[in-house]
DNA sequence: CTAATATATGAACACATGTTCATATATTAG
DNA sequence: CTAATATATGAACATGTGTTCATATATTAG
């Protein structure tokens, strides 16, 4: 892989900024899937409305989710491809046996 | 993608607010390749030597990189391909064109 | 052993950031 | 229009964390 250059770095480090945080990454977790309304993320999680609206808005800079609004709610879901991706590949990494003599 | 355990969520944060931070995404990045040791990784960014080891420790812990020792020195690399491709799949995600009507 | 080099670590400070609460905006029903 | 529901936003606080500096440990040379 080649080194990218210097804007790419800030905006990669933000996308990984942006799941390091377990509240918010369980949030992206929980819209992987199927679109889900800001409510129902809420309850599922236990977590208050204002708290995973204020992390939407910046997954949702991020284009790490999408919005689509049906009436007076609004559903979000993963963005694309690349993020499932990032995170089954994370999980594997976690699930890979650790060896020392590698 | 199933939903991961509550103990891997925080694993997975843990791993991705690592590489959310630009310098350390930097001494990754600078690891990818080919070993190399820790003078050279902060000569090359321009960076401390107690900066870069204080980052690498932590990524070490977390195995996103693994460290050999060949005499006095110790070079760092990648730990294994899922790093190597989670990055590949952000830079890829970055690349995309941002489209609207998706 | 001592000296020199390379890396690692501990403490303290400065700054960033997640969370809460109050409030604002949007959408639909009546 | 008003009322009700769903989502969004601004400010303030508390906590976490990246960085620096000083110091410690490891390894090799002499």
């Amino acid at each position: 892989m080649q080194a990218p250059i210097e804007s790419s770095i800030s905006e990669l480090a933000d996308l990984f900024r942006l799941l390091g945080d377990t509240t918010r990454l369980r949030i992206v977790l929980a819209c992987l899937d199927t679109p889900i309304a800001v409510n129902d993320i809420a309850s599922t999680l236990g977590l208050s409305n204002s708290l995973v609206s204020h992390h939407l808005r910046l997954l949702r800079a991020a284009r790490i989710v999408k919005a689509d609004r049906h009436g007076k709610q609004v559903f979000y879901a993963a963005a694309d491809q690349h993020i499932s991706g990032v995170l089954a590949d994370m999980l594997e990494h976690i699930a890979e046996p650790h060896t020392d003599a590698d």
